[in-house]
DNA sequence: CGATTTTTATTACCTGGTCATAATTATAAC
DNA sequence: GTTATAATTATGACCAGGTAATAAAAATCG
């Protein structure tokens, strides 16, 4: 009645334990209503390690991505002036490129920038106003790209900001920010939730 | 000799499980210089959970940010003319927001906008040339951020893009794109790695 | 029908624990 | 010194979720 159904239920369980990693055996025993040893042999024949393994790989990226998110995404300050100037880097790793491309993507390059230029505002919160960006080059994988920002002009709570990325000297973005800087008492006000 | 060190042991043992929390009580009993069943205790005291524990907590974890992962960052396609216009969309959700200022940062805004420009080109490689962007109001948590894109004018390789991004009805961004579109072979002649 | 494949059962063993109990230490108190 | 106390270690019985190997049973096909 349920025979020669090996191949197919094979391949579900290829599928499901990639979607769900965490099951174990006698789970997949319940869902497929076969014995457990099927299931091992199952496992066996596609390569699929134990529940425990798996579990350990998974918790394994979990710390790898946890590294990734704390290492902030739009740079590393090398040196500020708060209301002056400043530089960050930005190494360009695997994920902040398009894949077809090779090149990183623009908003990275943007976060950067725009970024620096957060910080560069003397107040407890910034918000970019406007920007007027220019993408002179693509920015490959292993690339650094140093941003250099500079306050030109301030009026109250209004900056006026330059900011030029370059990789190895040669200029690969070139931008004028408009932020506004706000005391975050004033600015708490509107808040949500 | 190796007495009365319970304390600061406990503490330290708290700060690497909770640095390193794939460590087995073996491991940890090495570390210390004492025996599996004090480290047990120890845990005990703590209220730490065994290694299987732990592993899966990571683990669950993983899941968690890796389907946030997969949804794009930059929105989800509502439609799209290649070559003529599109529209897309970006819900704003906490792990898009400057905390202080409770608004989103402006590169993921931007990410929206560039994303939807490189949507519209014809061409399987898209490169943001520059690109002139306002920022008109700050977005917050939950808001729904829907961008609108449409290609002005093409001249060979060379594209002309504008872009408005709206949260019910409202300008929030609006900007002018230059891009290039290339086919992935042309490009692929100055890939390293 | 018999041969073959698939599935199930069974057993011994492994890791990394739990829990409880007992024995051993180290340290200070008298 | 001896003793009370706290900290540490040892021990044994048990558990989940497996590995590995072997045998038995069931389903399907020629």
């Amino acid at each position: 009645m349920r025979y020669q159904q090996k191949e197919r239920r094979q391949e579900n369980l290829r599928d499901i334990i990639a979607r769900n990693p965490l099951l174990t055996d006698r789970e997949l025993a319940v869902y497929f209503g076969v014995s457990v040893p099927t299931i091992r042999l199952d496992r066996a024949e596609l390569g699929i390690a134990e529940l425990r393994q798996r579990t350990r790989l998974v918790a394994n990226e979990a710390i790898e991505l946890r590294a990734l998110g704390q290492q902030e995404i739009v740079g590393k300050l090398l040196e500020l002036k708060i209301g002056r100037c400043g530089r960050s880097e930005l190494m360009i790793d695997k994920t902040m490129i398009l894949t077809k491309a090779q090149a990183a993507r623009g908003h990275h390059l943007f976060g950067q920038a725009n970024s620096l230029a957060v910080a560069l505002i003397d107040a407890e919160v910034a918000l970019t106003g406007s920007a007027e960006v220019k993408f002179l080059r693509p920015v490959r994988l292993k690339e650094r790209v140093v941003a250099e920002g500079r306050v030109i002009k301030r009026k109250k709570d209004k900056y006026w900001i330059e900011v030029v990325s370059r990789v190895n000297g040669e200029d690969v973005l070139s931008g004028k920010w408009i932020m506004f800087g706000f005391a975050a008492a004033a600015f708490a006000a509107g808040e949500g939730e």
